[in-house]
DNA sequence: ATGCGCCCTGCACCGTGGTGCAGGGTCAAG
DNA sequence: CTTGACCCTGCACCACGGTGCAGGGCGCAT
Protein backbone atom coordinates (compact mmCIF):
# COMPACT_ATOMS: atom_id res chain seq x y z
CA UNK A 1 0.00 0.00 0.00
CA UNK A 2 1.62 3.28 -0.98
CA UNK A 3 0.20 6.63 -1.45
CA UNK A 4 -0.06 8.87 -4.54
CA UNK A 5 3.32 10.08 -4.85
CA UNK A 6 4.96 6.46 -4.55
CA UNK A 7 2.80 5.28 -7.63
CA UNK A 8 3.37 8.08 -9.71
CA UNK A 9 6.95 7.80 -9.22
CA UNK A 10 6.85 4.19 -9.76
CA UNK A 11 5.15 4.37 -12.92
CA UNK A 12 6.53 7.62 -14.51
CA UNK A 13 3.62 9.57 -14.44
CA UNK A 14 2.55 12.94 -12.41
CA UNK A 15 0.43 12.93 -9.75
CA UNK A 16 -1.88 15.58 -10.89
CA UNK A 17 -2.25 12.76 -13.99
CA UNK A 18 -2.59 9.87 -11.26
CA UNK A 19 -5.87 12.21 -10.43
CA UNK A 20 -6.86 12.82 -13.68
CA UNK A 21 -6.87 9.13 -14.19
CA UNK A 22 -9.16 8.73 -11.92
CA UNK A 23 -11.41 11.47 -12.72
CA UNK A 24 -11.63 9.25 -15.88
CA UNK A 25 -12.03 6.12 -13.75
CA UNK A 26 -9.34 4.50 -15.12
CA UNK A 27 -7.05 3.84 -12.05
CA UNK A 28 -9.23 3.66 -8.17
CA UNK A 29 -7.65 4.12 -5.14
CA UNK A 30 -7.38 0.67 -3.36
CA UNK A 31 -8.22 2.71 0.22
CA UNK A 32 -8.82 6.22 1.44
CA UNK A 33 -6.98 6.82 4.87
CA UNK A 34 -9.82 8.51 7.38
CA UNK A 35 -8.48 12.28 6.30
CA UNK A 36 -8.65 10.94 2.47
CA UNK A 37 -5.46 10.02 1.56
CA UNK A 38 -5.42 7.93 -1.51
CA UNK A 39 -3.81 4.22 -0.92
CA UNK A 40 -2.96 1.90 -3.63
CA UNK A 41 -1.88 -1.50 -4.10
CA UNK A 42 0.49 -3.25 -6.72
CA UNK A 43 -2.44 -3.85 -9.21
CA UNK A 44 -3.18 0.12 -9.22
CA UNK A 45 0.95 0.31 -10.66
CA UNK A 46 0.03 -1.83 -12.32
CA UNK A 47 -3.39 -0.83 -14.68
CA UNK A 48 -1.35 2.46 -14.66
CA UNK A 49 1.95 1.11 -16.82
CA UNK A 50 -0.95 -0.36 -18.95
CA UNK A 51 -2.57 2.66 -19.45
CA UNK A 52 0.46 4.47 -20.52
CA UNK A 53 1.82 2.09 -22.73
CA UNK A 54 -1.59 1.92 -24.47
CA UNK A 55 -1.91 5.62 -24.68
CA UNK A 56 1.73 5.73 -26.16
CA UNK A 57 0.58 3.31 -28.74
CA UNK A 58 -2.36 5.68 -30.34
CA UNK A 59 -5.24 4.23 -27.73
CA UNK A 60 -7.58 7.17 -26.81
CA UNK A 61 -8.15 6.82 -23.08
CA UNK A 62 -11.89 5.75 -24.02
CA UNK A 63 -10.18 3.19 -26.24
CA UNK A 64 -8.22 2.35 -23.04
CA UNK A 65 -11.16 2.24 -21.00
CA UNK A 66 -12.78 -0.70 -22.86
CA UNK A 67 -9.94 -2.49 -23.50
CA UNK A 68 -9.87 -2.60 -19.65
CA UNK A 69 -13.12 -3.73 -19.59
CA UNK A 70 -13.07 -5.95 -22.51
CA UNK A 71 -10.67 -7.96 -20.00
CA UNK A 72 -13.37 -8.13 -17.27
CA UNK A 73 -16.43 -8.58 -18.85
CA UNK A 74 -15.80 -11.73 -21.39
CA UNK A 75 -19.33 -11.12 -22.56
CA UNK A 76 -18.33 -8.26 -24.55
CA UNK A 77 -16.56 -10.48 -26.75
CA UNK A 78 -17.91 -8.11 -29.60
CA UNK A 79 -15.62 -5.33 -28.38
CA UNK A 80 -12.79 -7.67 -28.25
CA UNK A 81 -13.01 -8.73 -31.67
CA UNK A 82 -13.23 -5.45 -32.93
CA UNK A 83 -10.47 -4.23 -30.41
CA UNK A 84 -8.37 -7.03 -31.84
CA UNK A 85 -9.23 -6.64 -35.38
CA UNK A 86 -8.13 -2.41 -35.49
CA UNK A 87 -4.79 -3.79 -33.44
CA UNK A 88 -3.90 -5.98 -36.62
CA UNK A 89 -4.54 -3.13 -38.71
CA UNK A 90 -2.60 -1.24 -36.65
CA UNK A 91 0.33 -3.78 -36.76
CA UNK A 92 0.18 -4.23 -40.64
CA UNK A 93 0.37 -0.50 -41.07
CA UNK A 94 3.39 -0.05 -39.02
CA UNK A 95 5.28 -3.10 -40.55
CA UNK A 96 4.83 -1.40 -43.77
CA UNK A 97 6.46 1.89 -42.47
CA UNK A 98 9.04 0.05 -41.16
CA UNK A 99 10.06 -1.83 -44.29
CA UNK A 100 9.90 1.15 -46.13
CA UNK A 101 12.29 2.94 -43.74
CA UNK A 102 14.54 0.08 -43.76
CA UNK A 103 14.58 0.26 -47.38
CA UNK A 104 15.17 3.73 -47.47
CA UNK A 105 18.61 3.36 -45.15
CA UNK A 106 19.57 0.40 -47.68
CA UNK A 107 18.72 1.68 -50.88
CA UNK A 108 18.53 4.90 -50.62
CA UNK A 109 15.94 6.92 -51.93
CA UNK A 110 14.06 6.68 -55.61
CA UNK A 111 11.96 8.49 -57.46
CA UNK A 112 8.71 7.47 -55.98
CA UNK A 113 9.13 7.76 -51.94
CA UNK A 114 8.55 4.29 -50.48
CA UNK A 115 7.90 5.72 -46.94
CA UNK A 116 4.71 7.55 -48.62
CA UNK A 117 4.03 5.21 -50.82
CA UNK A 118 3.66 2.49 -47.50
CA UNK A 119 0.91 4.13 -45.88
CA UNK A 120 -0.61 6.02 -49.19
CA UNK A 121 -3.39 3.69 -50.70
CA UNK B 1 -4.40 18.69 -60.84
CA UNK B 2 -7.38 19.04 -58.47
CA UNK B 3 -8.56 21.56 -56.35
CA UNK B 4 -8.62 21.62 -52.62
CA UNK B 5 -11.78 20.15 -51.73
CA UNK B 6 -11.42 17.00 -54.56
CA UNK B 7 -8.56 16.23 -52.59
CA UNK B 8 -9.79 16.92 -48.96
CA UNK B 9 -12.82 14.66 -50.08
CA UNK B 10 -10.18 11.98 -51.57
CA UNK B 11 -8.19 11.75 -48.51
CA UNK B 12 -11.68 11.80 -46.15
CA UNK B 13 -10.38 15.31 -44.37
CA UNK B 14 -12.10 18.26 -44.47
CA UNK B 15 -10.59 21.32 -46.39
CA UNK B 16 -9.47 23.07 -43.17
CA UNK B 17 -7.10 20.02 -42.09
CA UNK B 18 -5.90 20.20 -45.42
CA UNK B 19 -5.01 24.12 -44.87
CA UNK B 20 -3.84 23.14 -41.48
CA UNK B 21 -1.50 20.65 -42.99
CA UNK B 22 -0.41 22.93 -45.14
CA UNK B 23 0.52 25.70 -42.31
CA UNK B 24 2.13 22.83 -40.90
CA UNK B 25 4.25 22.45 -43.97
CA UNK B 26 3.11 18.47 -44.50
CA UNK B 27 1.10 18.79 -47.53
CA UNK B 28 2.14 21.97 -50.32
CA UNK B 29 0.02 22.73 -52.91
CA UNK B 30 1.60 21.94 -56.18
CA UNK B 31 0.61 25.27 -58.25
CA UNK B 32 -1.73 28.00 -57.56
CA UNK B 33 -4.28 29.96 -59.84
CA UNK B 34 -3.75 33.31 -60.28
CA UNK B 35 -6.41 34.37 -58.42
CA UNK B 36 -4.65 32.19 -55.35
CA UNK B 37 -6.62 29.21 -55.41
CA UNK B 38 -4.90 25.98 -54.48
CA UNK B 39 -4.26 22.64 -57.28
CA UNK B 40 -2.76 19.23 -56.30
CA UNK B 41 -1.87 16.59 -57.94
CA UNK B 42 -1.84 12.36 -57.03
CA UNK B 43 1.20 12.71 -55.15
CA UNK B 44 -0.16 15.39 -52.51
CA UNK B 45 -3.15 12.61 -52.02
CA UNK B 46 -0.49 10.46 -51.05
CA UNK B 47 1.08 12.38 -48.81
CA UNK B 48 -2.31 13.25 -47.13
CA UNK B 49 -3.85 9.45 -46.81
CA UNK B 50 -0.12 8.79 -45.60
CA UNK B 51 -0.10 11.77 -42.69
CA UNK B 52 -3.69 10.61 -42.02
CA UNK B 53 -2.46 6.97 -41.53
CA UNK B 54 0.74 7.46 -39.58
CA UNK B 55 -1.54 10.05 -37.31
CA UNK B 56 -3.87 7.20 -36.29
CA UNK B 57 -1.15 4.81 -35.23
CA UNK B 58 -0.41 7.17 -32.96
CA UNK B 59 2.62 9.23 -34.32
CA UNK B 60 2.66 12.75 -34.16
CA UNK B 61 2.24 15.52 -36.69
CA UNK B 62 6.06 16.62 -35.70
CA UNK B 63 6.61 12.66 -36.03
CA UNK B 64 4.86 12.18 -39.46
CA UNK B 65 7.42 15.43 -40.39
CA UNK B 66 10.51 13.22 -39.47
CA UNK B 67 9.11 10.08 -41.92
CA UNK B 68 8.74 12.50 -44.82
CA UNK B 69 12.00 13.96 -44.68
CA UNK B 70 13.47 10.37 -43.47
CA UNK B 71 12.14 9.15 -46.35
CA UNK B 72 13.99 12.06 -48.54
CA UNK B 73 16.89 12.91 -47.21
CA UNK B 74 18.51 9.39 -47.21
CA UNK B 75 22.01 11.07 -44.91
CA UNK B 76 19.56 11.35 -42.09
CA UNK B 77 19.60 7.25 -41.40
CA UNK B 78 19.83 7.98 -38.05
CA UNK B 79 16.57 8.90 -37.89
CA UNK B 80 15.34 6.39 -39.92
CA UNK B 81 17.41 3.55 -37.43
CA UNK B 82 15.47 5.43 -34.71
CA UNK B 83 11.95 5.23 -35.91
CA UNK B 84 12.70 1.25 -36.89
CA UNK B 85 13.44 0.78 -33.28
CA UNK B 86 10.19 2.60 -32.27
CA UNK B 87 8.00 0.94 -34.42
CA UNK B 88 9.57 -2.59 -33.70
CA UNK B 89 8.63 -1.63 -29.73
CA UNK B 90 5.04 -0.74 -30.74
CA UNK B 91 4.29 -3.71 -32.97
CA UNK B 92 5.88 -5.82 -29.74
CA UNK B 93 3.38 -4.02 -27.64
CA UNK B 94 0.23 -4.39 -29.76
CA UNK B 95 1.09 -7.89 -30.57
CA UNK B 96 1.07 -8.09 -26.55
CA UNK B 97 -2.60 -6.78 -26.51
CA UNK B 98 -3.60 -8.81 -29.12
CA UNK B 99 -3.03 -12.17 -27.69
CA UNK B 100 -4.44 -11.12 -24.08
CA UNK B 101 -7.46 -9.87 -25.86
CA UNK B 102 -8.02 -13.05 -27.89
CA UNK B 103 -7.21 -14.91 -24.74
CA UNK B 104 -10.20 -12.94 -22.88
CA UNK B 105 -12.08 -13.82 -25.62
CA UNK B 106 -11.19 -17.92 -25.90
CA UNK B 107 -10.73 -18.67 -21.93
CA UNK B 108 -12.52 -15.68 -20.48
CA UNK B 109 -11.23 -13.91 -17.37
CA UNK B 110 -8.92 -15.49 -15.04
CA UNK B 111 -7.86 -13.75 -11.40
CA UNK B 112 -4.69 -11.49 -12.97
CA UNK B 113 -6.17 -9.68 -15.95
CA UNK B 114 -4.35 -10.76 -18.90
CA UNK B 115 -4.49 -7.83 -20.96
CA UNK B 116 -3.13 -5.35 -18.11
CA UNK B 117 -0.42 -7.97 -17.68
CA UNK B 118 0.10 -7.96 -21.24
CA UNK B 119 1.45 -4.16 -21.22
CA UNK B 120 2.70 -3.42 -17.78
CA UNK B 121 5.87 -4.54 -17.43
C1' DA C 1 1.30 19.64 20.51
C1' DT C 2 4.10 21.41 17.04
C1' DG C 3 6.54 21.16 12.79
C1' DC C 4 7.49 19.60 8.28
C1' DG C 5 6.31 17.20 4.36
C1' DC C 6 2.87 15.36 1.93
C1' DC C 7 -1.99 15.28 0.62
C1' DC C 8 -6.70 17.12 -0.39
C1' DT C 9 -10.24 19.71 -3.73
C1' DG C 10 -11.35 22.87 -7.22
C1' DC C 11 -10.24 25.45 -10.87
C1' DA C 12 -7.57 27.59 -14.41
C1' DC C 13 -4.36 26.89 -17.81
C1' DC C 14 -1.47 24.60 -21.53
C1' DG C 15 0.00 22.14 -26.21
C1' DT C 16 -1.65 19.35 -29.96
C1' DG C 17 -4.55 18.63 -33.64
C1' DG C 18 -7.86 20.19 -35.70
C1' DT C 19 -12.80 22.81 -37.03
C1' DG C 20 -15.79 26.75 -38.12
C1' DC C 21 -16.96 31.33 -39.29
C1' DA C 22 -16.82 36.16 -41.33
C1' DG C 23 -15.86 38.93 -44.93
C1' DG C 24 -14.42 39.07 -49.21
C1' DG C 25 -12.42 37.35 -53.93
C1' DT C 26 -12.35 33.73 -58.01
C1' DC C 27 -13.93 30.56 -61.62
C1' DA C 28 -16.60 28.98 -65.22
C1' DA C 29 -21.19 27.93 -67.18
C1' DG C 30 -24.83 30.21 -69.34
C1' DC D 1 -21.11 39.84 -67.61
C1' DT D 2 -23.83 37.83 -64.27
C1' DT D 3 -24.55 34.24 -61.00
C1' DG D 4 -23.77 30.40 -58.05
C1' DA D 5 -20.45 27.39 -56.34
C1' DC D 6 -16.26 27.43 -54.69
C1' DC D 7 -12.00 29.45 -52.72
C1' DC D 8 -9.07 32.83 -50.07
C1' DT D 9 -7.06 34.71 -45.31
C1' DG D 10 -7.29 35.45 -40.54
C1' DC D 11 -8.92 34.48 -36.38
C1' DA D 12 -11.61 32.27 -32.82
C1' DC D 13 -12.95 28.21 -30.97
C1' DC D 14 -13.06 23.16 -29.78
C1' DA D 15 -11.85 18.36 -27.49
C1' DC D 16 -8.34 15.67 -25.60
C1' DG D 17 -4.89 14.75 -22.41
C1' DG D 18 -2.84 16.49 -19.20
C1' DT D 19 -0.27 20.20 -15.69
C1' DG D 20 0.02 23.67 -12.08
C1' DC D 21 -1.53 26.59 -8.44
C1' DA D 22 -4.12 28.38 -4.26
C1' DG D 23 -5.88 27.56 -0.03
C1' DG D 24 -6.39 24.46 3.28
C1' DG D 25 -6.08 19.62 5.81
C1' DC D 26 -3.48 15.20 7.29
C1' DG D 27 0.22 12.26 9.51
C1' DC D 28 3.89 11.16 11.82
C1' DA D 29 8.26 11.93 14.21
C1' DT D 30 10.03 14.59 17.85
Amino acid sequence: MVRISELARAAGVGISTVRFYERRGLVVPTARTHGGYRHYDQEALRRLRFIRRAARLGFTLTEVEQLLSASTKPDVGDVVTGKVAEIEQRMRDLERVRLALLDVAENGVREQCPVVAALSD
